[in-house]
RNA sequence: GGGCCUGUAGCUCAGUCUGGAUAGAGCAGUACCCUCCUACUUUAAAUAGAAGAUAGGUAAAGGUCAGGAGUUCGAAUCUCCUCAGGCCCGCCA
């Protein structure tokens, strides 16, 4: 598509002196690409109607484009159809699922660090919003060629972690299940004994002071965490390359280190309890006292000093892209990570902050113990496309089933998620998540299917030498547009961090389909429109996978 | 009190960055319909027959784009104010 747009640009800058804004009409009846005369009416001081009536006048069609037509104020363009159906397609088949990617992080490493999930229980289903867009992003990098690593940074340090170690003492082979209810009771007895709070400080100082005892004591419960956690991410298909521990940080010799850098900037201070704090008055962050606190008065290490000597640490490992998603609730803390960094010469890594889930009026909360656990989620919806897909193929067998019904299930919970702009709260309805209808990705697997068994039927190899000009119905151009636009698309969704730009298009692309489906028979046409429409179908086919592939979310053949 | 985000159909959302032609989808409800999918039947075989849907399609219906003001030839989109919800505002992580 970017060929038609700039050969119409070129024909326009010989008659316009000034920088040319294409738009797309509102009805593909109207043209393909359209350039009003508003801003030319106002220069010239001319009805812009009269402007576009002359423009088009002194333009005359190319090869590329077939009609220039005009509409009240706008020039509007008609491409050649015919050109951009052999040229995409033409492409797609050579590409096959490489199509859509620009190859830009050829040669380049990128790092995205996601989901990071406390250490303290199983995830419910608004962390997997982190964990299904930060491997979004990374099958996005992936795709465009970076060389790219996820990295998990787990929390094993602080007061979450010692409530839980608290809670699990004297208590023998503690299953990943048992974490929830050990945590949200030792939460309810601190509430009413201060004494206990002392001693879960007393169990993080041992921790920090290199406490042998202490230290097992921690890791034993975070090994138990963090392998039910990553349990239940890689069971929906997202894995981690690198899980980094902040308990490694706790004595790292980079903090004293990053203290003096930062001391010679002038802006670190030390208080009356012997704190180090740098002062971040400069940067006008809306705060009572725009302060980031990074020691303790015996020295020992705040959580931002550790963030900023891991971050650092993973600039290095990855200069050229480095990306991380956070909740909403971190956006000023993370601006004034980004601010330490900046005075410490390094560029903070791109940020993705999404919105909480809620539940009724409330956000969730594991502390409260107020949850839909993410597993719970994965395990009804999976029952439910297990029924489904019984009831429409009962002889599929058991191994088909099991497979299936987890790619259907888990593909509408990513998606489910993921179409949502991350800036918006989601109110959690199970009915909804669990929905398969309209917009959601058993539709869009439901389409890929649908061509799946039209090619298996006719079963010969396709014919690259189709005659182009046989696809003229509004279905098929409005198909052969969508796929001409995908590259564009995965080039904004990377470039916004905003993968659910790619999910409206799989989505659009599904739909298209279906009126297609539904109105253009395949098989049953003459021979030269068949194979034409066979291989637009079999492109179809390709972008839709490779469109539902780049959100986490398997296109399946059979269904 | 201050800052950031959100408010679009009964419900869930897209569109807002980069202002343009009648504001788009889905769900639920209404009225229809298809079959290259699925299982079944006939058959030598089928692109045959009959059947099925809360993963298909069409149509109608559903809107003061939270409210107000401003900028502009033109505002859901930019600016300001108000209202409502979420999140955040040193010694937790």
């Amino acid at each position: 598509m970017g060929k038609f747009k700039q050969a119409i640009i070129n024909i326009l800058k010989k008659q316009v002196k000034q920088e040319i804004a294409l738009e797309i009409p509102p009805d593909s009846k109207l043209g393909d690409y359209a350039f009003p005369c508003f801003s030319l009416a106002k220069k010239l001081k001319k009805n812009p109607v009269e402007i576009a009536k002359d423009l088009a006048n002194k333009l005359k069609p190319t090869p590329l484009i077939k009609e220039i037509r005009v509409v009240g104020p706008y020039v509007n363009f008609f491409i050649n159809k015919e050109k951009l159906a052999e040229l995409t397609l033409k492409e797609i088949f050579k590409k096959k699922d490489k199509y859509g990617s620009a190859d830009t992080g050829k040669g380049k490493k990128a790092l995205i660090e996601h989901t990071s999930i406390n250490p303290n229980a199983s995830p419910h289903v608004g962390r997997a919003r982190n964990a299904i867009i930060g491997d979004s992003l990374t099958r996005l990098l992936r795709f465009e060629g970076y060389k790219t690593k996820a990295h998990y940074w787990v929390n094993d340090v602080g007061k979450q972690i010692a409530i839980l170690v608290y809670g699990a003492r004297n208590k023998k082979n503690i299953k990943f299940g048992d974490l929830l209810k050990i945590y949200v009771e030792t939460n309810e007895k601190l509430k009413k004994d201060p004494e206990l709070v002392k001693e879960i400080f007393n169990l993080l100082k041992k921790l920090e002071q290199g406490d042998k005892k202490a230290k097992a004591e921690f890791k034993r419960i975070s090994t138990i965490c963090v392998k039910g956690q990553m349990k239940i991410l890689n069971e929906l298909g997202i894995k981690f390359d690198v899980l980094d521990y902040e308990s490694k940080y706790l004595w790292s010799k980079t903090l004293p280190a990053i203290l003096k850098k930062l001391e010679k900037t002038g802006r670190l201070f030390t208080d009356e309890a012997g704190r180090k704090i740098l002062d971040q008055k400069e940067f006008n962050f809306a705060m009572k006292s725009p302060v980031l606190v990074l020691t303790r008065g015996d020295g020992t290490s705040l959580y931002p000093l550790r963030d900023i000597a891991y971050t650092i640490d993973k600039i290095k490992k990855a200069p050229d892209r480095n990306l991380i998603v956070l909740g909403e609730d971190q956006k000023l803390y993370f601006k004034q990570i980004a601010a330490a960094l900046s005075l410490l010469g390094y560029k903070a890594p791109e940020v993705v902050h999404y919105s909480f889930v809620l539940l009724g009026r409330e956000a969730m909360s594991t502390r409260a113990g107020k949850v839909v656990l993410l597993e719970d989620l994965m395990k009804e919806i999976v029952e439910k496309a297990r029924k489904e897909i019984k009831k429409r193929n009962p002889k599929i067998s058991k191994l088909a089933l099991e497979k299936l019904s987890r790619i259907i299930g888990y593909g509408a919970i990513k998606y489910g998620i993921i179409k949502v702009s991350p800036d918006k709260e989601v109110l959690f309805n199970l009915e909804q998540a669990l929905s398969f209808e309209g917009d959601a990705a058993p539709y869009c697997q439901y389409a890929h299917t649908r061509i799946a068994a039209i090619l298996r039927k006719h079963g010969k190899k396709l014919n690259l030498n189709v005659k182009f000009d046989l696809l003229k119905t509004s279905e098929e151009h409005k198909l052969i547009k969508l796929l001409s636009d995908f590259p564009e698309v995965v080039a904004s969704a990377l470039k916004n961090l905003k993968p659910n730009l790619i999910a409206n298009h799989v989505y659009e692309l599904a739909r298209a389909f279906n009126e297609f489906y539904h109105n253009c028979p395949v098989l049953t046409v003459e021979k030269e429109l068949k194979e034409a429409r066979l291989l637009l179908i079999s492109c179809v086919k390709q972008v839709l996978k490779t469109g539902l592939n780049l959100l986490g979310i398997e296109a399946p053949n059979r269904m």
